[in-house]
DNA sequence: ATGGTGGGCGCCCCA
């Protein structure tokens, strides 16, 4: 089973942009954050005729937004209202793809990006993105606590990229909201809570740059290559040794109009 | 040191 994760920046503008992916990566599951899409306007036909007729969604008018498109059926689904602002955030389905097949779980999430500066006293946007990650580490303690953190999957845009080289420069981006010790020490933590796998660094070695995301401010994105690590997918122990392989597509961010992040992948033998 | 671009929505928010 092919999973993908993507920040698509509005689905309705890059609705053909989800077709091109669904044709050129032939996923199971696709996760979108940044949907910007109420859920009475996604474009459920277009992705239906193209076999992603299971859809769960939580769409919000404006603003962030999460949906998880599925060729399988969806025998569960559930979100998550959290810091209690009725925001698009958090979507979990269950799949089961075959009959002798377990079910996974797969937790989308948009964690908050947390504006510009870094100190929660000042800035509420930071505040909020550390609570975020506060109720995240309470929520998979909970699970773990209770025998049921296995056969389950967490990924989408954390809007964190916790190692050197995740991005392009540790030292220039250490005050940086998305790459400071507050936050990765945060985000470490919800790893811990479930111990959470991150699978990409056990296929692209820990010393080698790895990016999903790169600003659409630079003149040209590829040549600078300014990168961040800030979308992920993490699995429980139990899934770890059925994870087969685990890419970015990083030739999206050059596609028409595209999302200033790229979707990233894994195959898990279910 | 600064400002650069791109979304949604509606005269300004967010990334």
């Amino acid at each position: 089973m092919r999973i993908v994760s993507w920040n698509i920046n509005s689905v309705r503008l890059r609705e053909n942009l989800v077709l091109k992916l669904m044709k050129e990566l032939d996923p199971d599951i696709i996760c979108l954050q940044e949907t910007k899409c109420p859920n009475n306007q996604f474009p459920e036909k277009a992705f239906a005729k193209a076999g992603f007729s299971h859809i769960a969604k939580n769409g919000i008018k404006g603003y962030h937004g999460v949906a998880t498109l599925s060729k399988h059926a969806i025998i569960e689904s559930d979100i998550v209202d959290y810091c209690g602002k009725g925001d698009g955030r958090h979507i979990a389905v269950t799949v089961k793809s075959g009959k002798t097949a377990k079910p996974v779980t797969v937790h989308n999430f948009y964690v908050p990006a947390g504006g510009d500066e870094p100190d929660p006293d000042i800035n509420e946007k930071f505040a909020h993105k550390l609570a975020f990650l506060g109720e995240m580490q309470n929520r998979f303690k909970k699970l773990k606590k209770l025998g049921k953190a296995a056969g389950q999957v967490l990924l989408g845009d954390l809007n964190i990229a916790p190692g050197e080289h995740d991005v392009w420069s540790s030292k220039q981006l250490k005050n940086v909201v998305s790459h400071t010790a507050v936050e990765i020490a945060e985000l470490a933590k919800v790893q811990a809570a479930a111990q959470w796998d991150d699978v990409a660094r056990r296929f692209v070695p820990p010393e080698e740059k790895l990016y999903s995301w790169w600003s659409y401010r630079a003149r040209d994105w590829a040549a600078s290559d300014r990168g961040r690590r800030l979308d992920h997918i993490w699995v429980t122990p139990d899934l770890s040794p059925a994870v087969s392989d685990y890419g970015v597509l990083r030739a999206a961010r050059g596609w028409e109009r595209p999302s200033d992040h790229a979707p990233l992948w894994i195959d898990l033998k279910t």
